[in-house]
DNA sequence: CTGAAAGCGCTTACAG
DNA sequence: CTGAAAGCGCTTACAG
């Protein structure tokens, strides 16, 4: 491997200059410069990057915690997030916590390793807040609450639940079944603000007088267990009259209500939320409430950015290594505020 | 931060004797070993990882490039890869060359400046294959031909295209409309090699005197286009009684037959090629051609360690920069066999 | 079994 | 404007 040393001995010069030449930094002489560039050709000088991390402790790799990417929410998610990182000379190092054996924790300790300079949380989670806030490590959760100094971004899912109900209410609907995430997840309203969207259906239905089942979906992993869950609706529920779900969901149940002769939008209405390519892929364009990937992602870089800069700033400023961390958790403090970002009510075939 | 120093100093012992520890590697007293260990726990040291890539000159981290994550079949490819990866240690970076300013340029220089160990080549390129062979880094090429000393794994496309050659001429279809990429890529025969059912398709239906037509989709990263060309399908061949394209422009093609009455197996067959989740979201569970994505994962992977094992023989074996690179290039060639990965047809709710 | 030393390839003050 | 030196945090021969 041809090294800066090599280079330096070609251009007869030495390896500060060399640096300076290769970084464009300070002041080198047109003379210098152009021996330097010159022996570069000449050996097909590349820098390593490995030193230069070490040096300033730094990857420029972010890590994006997501299920599964296979899924296409997440798929969506990940892309608009890369895409917005790429822009910032930020590179995405793919984390799915399906394919780790040992779920998010490897990836926080990756994080801790400085193998990345700070991971977006957008999967599902079984450590408790105070985990979360201990990392004192760049972090940025997407749709949950992971504690203090933890900023998050997530969707106006109340806006998306109060599109949902307004269109429900508005075309007669009688009898609604929501899909969604494990009931059990409702009460804390830390971990799992998707929920929002939700109770904000149940309550404006239930004030309009109309009658709303709530039916648990498979994990976000397991397509296969959706179409079960859309059988088991019409089973269970012969009058519903609405079906309101994920993009995915809601496709499979499109599916299986053309398998049974029911016709959409006129028996039955599908509302789906996410509004990603499986919206358009189903047996109909899909009436969705669809989320803002891009403006999403463009949040989260920008807390991404901020919690970096803290984290910087921290590391500067002290030398006892405990203060350190607790510092950065500290500036972080001060962006903690949670952005909302909106969503839009997109009518497809599926509603009337 | 806190690093070895601060241990070695706080258990009384030497830095190398905490990298010992740290590494479980050569003979540590257990008295040392403890000493070190509560030193460890106490000061809450965790290693740089950062370090250890410099001097092992390596990072465990392998870039997939594909053209976006959005695509259900890249999404599939790509989440197949990380989970094989995971299993052997390696972390996925990923590289969308939909959303990098310089397309894969960019991610071959970070391969050359050893931010990655590796990379998994999936989209397409407009470089000739002697570019890659000059890259002289661990290169494995997915269903494309990127030239000498560049190994490949892709489907066995041409059983695909008889699997779909005998269904349609089974059923007895009369007109055949073929959805692929642009024609133009056929004569090279190099870079894209998905064009081989295309062209199995064509000449089996041709000896049973079935008529076929070719029709260019858009560009894999944009779906709208694919619902155009669906349109124009039926405008320009209003006969056509069998449609055969990916998952995701088959589910757009099944769309736009519901929304013109034409029934479906009965009056059109749609038989998609890949079987990702696409083929399960669409309006009637697909007739698919499913690529075997774990096989193919596996079998990358594979390729891609004996390509990273051979840049390191080379390394280590020689001392001359040129010849270092020309080595690895040579090793690799010994491994250069295509790995074809067998397919099988799923039949769905499209075809009779 | 343990420690002092050199080095991974680069960057950045600091003298000249 | 240029060079010699120290250092990023760790690992690995090499003496003891």
């Amino acid at each position: 491997m041809v090294g800066m040393r090599d280079v330096a001995k070609e251009a007869g010069v030495s390896v500060s200059t060399v640096s300076l030449v290769v970084n464009n930094t300070g002041y080198v002489s047109d003379d210098m410069r152009s021996k330097v560039e010159a022996a570069m050709r000449e050996l097909h000088y590349i820098p390593n990057e490995l030193a230069r991390n070490l040096y300033r402790n730094r990857t420029n790799t972010i890590g994006v915690i997501v299920p599964t990417i296979i899924h296409p929410f997440f798929a969506a998610f990940t892309a608009h997030l890369q895409r917005e990182f790429a822009g910032r000379g930020l590179k995405t190092l793919l984390c799915s916590t399906a394919d780790a054996a040992t779920g998010e924790s490897e990836y926080v300790n990756m994080l801790q390793r400085h193998m990345m300079d700070g991971i977006i949380m957008a999967a599902h989670t079984e450590h408790q807040p105070d985990y979360w806030s201990s990392i004192h490590r760049p972090i940025v959760a997407f749709d949950r609450n992971l504690g203090h100094g933890v900023p998050a971004v997530r969707s106006d899912h109340e806006a998306g639940g109060r599109m949902i109900a307004r269109q429900l209410i508005d075309s007669g609907a009688k009898h609604v079944v929501l899909v969604g995430g494990p009931r059990s997840q409702f009460k804390q309203g830390t971990t799992f603000p998707t929920v929002r969207y939700h109770l904000t259906v149940e309550q404006m239905l239930a004030d309009a007088g109309i009658a709303c089942d709530y039916v648990e979906a498979g994990s976000v992993t397991d397509v296969v267990a959706h179409e079960a869950t859309a059988a088991a609706i019409f089973e269970r529920y012969p009058d519903v009259d609405a079906i309101v779900g994920s993009d995915v969901v809601a496709a499979v149940a499109l599916q299986e209500a053309e398998r049974r002769g029911i016709a959409v939008p006129n028996e039955l209405q599908i509302i789906a939320y996410d509004g990603t390519l499986a919206a358009e892929l189903a047996g109909k364009r899909l009436t969705v409430v669809r989320q803002d990937f891009s403006a999403i992602a463009a949040a989260l870089a920008e807390q991404m950015d901020r919690q970096i800069a803290a984290s910087d700033e921290a590391a500067d400023g002290k030398t006892a290594q405990s203060a350190d961390a607790a510092g950065s958790a500290d500036t972080a403090d001060a962006n903690e505020a949670e952005a909302v970002i909106p969503v839009a009510f997109v009518a497809g075939e599926t509603t009337r």
